[in-house]
RNA sequence: GGACCUGUAGCUCAAUUGGAUAGAGCAUCUCACUACGGAUGAGAAGGUUAGGAGUUCGACUCUCUUCAGGUUCACCA
């Protein structure tokens, strides 16, 4: 039983043999002690002055004392305002450490027997991804695993978005201007020769419509009948048929990209368990509409176009389904949300996307809700903000955005130029102090990207923003590697296994003390992480937690410690940091190195 | 115009879900090591939480309103 549980529960008894009042153990609201205030626990007596009559100093000796006389962890007790802190004696925070230390598994929790999948990355096959798609692949993959840790079965899919008139635009583009390039011809990665040519397509659309305006066209006949438009149109079309010239130069583009992608993918650290292609998709979702029909829940209109009517809702009246008989984009949704729900029988079901679809997936959720559908309630959508540069707003048609493979081998190059000039590697190979770079760049960027609450949108300044002191995932690389340099001259003593230590020290020091709190707190992080998608709070608490230690370090010697009994305790209350700090920063996706 | 999101120190972000004097990092200024790793630690300074009203013991947090920025309201995806 954790402190936590045993203290709301010697609340709730408390208030019931005070004031013969019950109360919930959940209820009871119990908060971490502000730093400058002594305690750990406080409870907020506020609400409980009805009872008592008294004033909330009063309150609180009342409900101190009892606790005090009941329950033999807490030490003692103070009242500031109506703000009751306890003091646990520090033997119960010795014999915390020791249950930590013993622990493999320490902050995970058990499973549950809930499958999720958590939908993230889906890009599009006609250019490279960019800083946006950073974001969103650190965040599902990161989400992906903190609901691991949670106890979920987690099944990581990508819906690779293949097919569309977008698609059409760089095939056609290379059909045009292409000349028969290749990667191995070009120099250029798979993804950036497909892109290269979807900002051909733009350029020379463009031309044409400043062509066509001095011709004497109207603005809307060139927004809707221009020729190269049209031909991508058409392109679409015979793909759609099955047109053999069309489909083998869209697999062998696609090819190319896949390729390039998978690189991408190897140098962020993800991976998927499964991939969904709208080429096999988009056709899905028609019997759901049929299925509606019958049931009630859509209506068709005159044309033969099928809705759905959300005004009950507060939303609007929503198309399902073309008057053709086509689908749209949701359409397509509804039969994929099927088919997942078919194939692995989730209970739960999470979309990363970014938030100018937060209305669509309002719509999806409503609609399968009034299907009847037993995942509906699953359905979550992770909506994440956008990711704004200083001169503005990256638009991939025109070429302005921050590839994701330039930033990250300018984060890999930084942070080996920074590793160098300290000289502390001497001893590494090219090979390692090259994997190291990339850990450490890499830790860099994907903790700048995953401290920020996934909804707010976020500023990038290439120049500025990614720093490795201070708030940032080297600083905590770097308080790892230090940890391990201790533990390192600590098993060079034959001091290694700490598993059958036997902690005999009765005192701890005030920054001893505050790590262990913060240690204790992991597996709530972890599930607070869980329970609201945000891998932010695993980000803050790992950064507080190095914080803290740090403080301990300059605070206190190690090997300079006397005793010999203290001695041995700090050097396994410094594993076990380390310990906490590398399975946190693996929730996040980020390795931690021994040296740097 | 309707709906939704955001607004906190010069900058980038927190705030345990309604709790104590709103906290960190960067930048600025002061300090601390013959040490176990200075990619560190301690301190100073920096705030009318966009503005206003309300709810209550108590509001960055909830309600209303004004302002600013963004997203979205396609038989596009």
């Amino acid at each position: 039983m954790t402190i936590n549980i045993l203290l709301e529960k010697a609340i709730c008894d408390t208030l019931k043999a005070l004031f013969d009042f019950d109360l919930a153990t959940s209820a009871v609201l119990l908060q971490p002690t502000r730093k400058e205030f002594d305690g750990s626990h406080t409870f907020v007596v506020f609400p409980y002055t009805k009872l008592s009559k008294v004033s909330p100093e009063e309150t609180g000796k009342i409900i101190g004392e009892h606790l005090l006389q009941t329950v033999p962890q807490v030490a003692s007790y103070n009242v500031v305002k109506g703000f009751l802190n306890f003091v646990i004696k520090d033997s119960f925070w010795i014999n915390t450490l020791q249950d930590i230390v013993l622990d493999k598994t320490f902050g995970n929790h058990a499973a549950n027997g809930q499958k999720v999948m958590v939908e993230y990355s889906s890009p599009n096959t006609n250019k490279p991804l960019h800083l946006g798609h950073l974001r969103n692949n650190f965040l599902g993959f990161s989400v992906a695993n903190i609901l691991q840790a949670n106890g979920y079965e987690v099944i990581k899919a990508n819906l690779v978005n293949d097919r569309g008139v977008h698609i059409c635009k760089s095939m056609l583009a290379y059909q045009k201007f292409g000349n028969g390039e290749t990667p191995e011809s070009s120099g250029l990665k798979g993804d950036h020769l497909a892109g290269k040519y979807y900002v051909e397509f733009d350029k020379a659309l463009k031309a044409q419509n400043a062509t066509l305006e001095t011709a004497g066209w109207s603005a809307e006949d060139i927004e809707k009948k221009n020729p190269m438009l049209l031909e991508a149109q058409d392109m679409l079309l015979k793909w759609e048929q099955g047109d053999k010239e069309v489909v083998d130069l869209w697999k062998k583009m696609n090819a190319w990209v896949y390729d390039g992608f998978n690189k991408t993918y190897k140098t962020m650290g993800v991976s998927f368990d499964k991939f969904y292609y709208e080429s096999d998709t988009y056709l899905l979702g028609k019997e759901v509409v049929e299925e509606g029909l019958k049931s009630g829940v859509f209506f068709k209109k005159d044309n033969g176009s099928v809705w759905i009517d959300l005004t009950a809702e507060g939303l609007d009246e929503k198309l399902v389904l073309r008057g053709d008989g086509t689908s749209v984009y949701i359409t397509q949704d509804m039969g994929t949300a099927e088919l997942k729900y078919k194939e692995f029988g989730i209970n739960k079901s999470v979309y990363v996307v970014g938030n100018e679809q937060d209305y669509h997936f309002v719509v999806l959720k409503h609609i399968m809700k009034k299907l009847g559908r037993p995942y509906a309630d699953g359905i979550y959508h992770l909506s994440y903000g956008m990711v704004d540069l200083p001169s503005g707003k990256m638009k991939s048609r025109e070429g302005t955005v921050v590839d994701a493979d330039d930033l990250m081998q300018e984060m890999i190059t930084t942070a080996g130029e920074h590793t160098a000039a300290l000289g502390k590697i001497d001893d590494f190979t090219p090979e390692q102090a090259q994997q190291l770079y990339t850990t450490l760049g890499m830790g860099a960027l994907k903790y700048f990207l995953l401290k920020v609450d996934p909804k707010k949108r976020m500023l990038f300044n290439p120049q500025e923003s990614i720093e490795f002191q201070g708030h940032t995932g080297p600083f905590i690389q770097y308080t790892h590697a230090r940890i391990c340099a201790i533990l390192r001259k600590a098993a060079s003593m034959g001091h290694q296994d700490f598993t059958s230590l036997t902690f005999n020290i009765n005192k701890l020091e005030n920054c001893e003390k505050e790590v262990i709190i913060a240690l204790s707190q992991f597996p709530d992080k972890i599930k607070e992480a869980g329970d609201e998608y945000a891998p932010s709070v695993i980000a803050n608490y790992i950064f507080e937690l190095a914080k803290d230690y740090n403080r301990f370090y300059n605070e206190v010697s190690v090997f300079n410690e006397p005793d010999q009994e203290v001695f041995m305790f700090r050097i396994a209350f410094s594993g076990a940091v380390a310990s906490v700090i590398k399975k946190g920063m693996l929730l996040l996706g980020i390795d931690v190195p021994e040296k740097m």
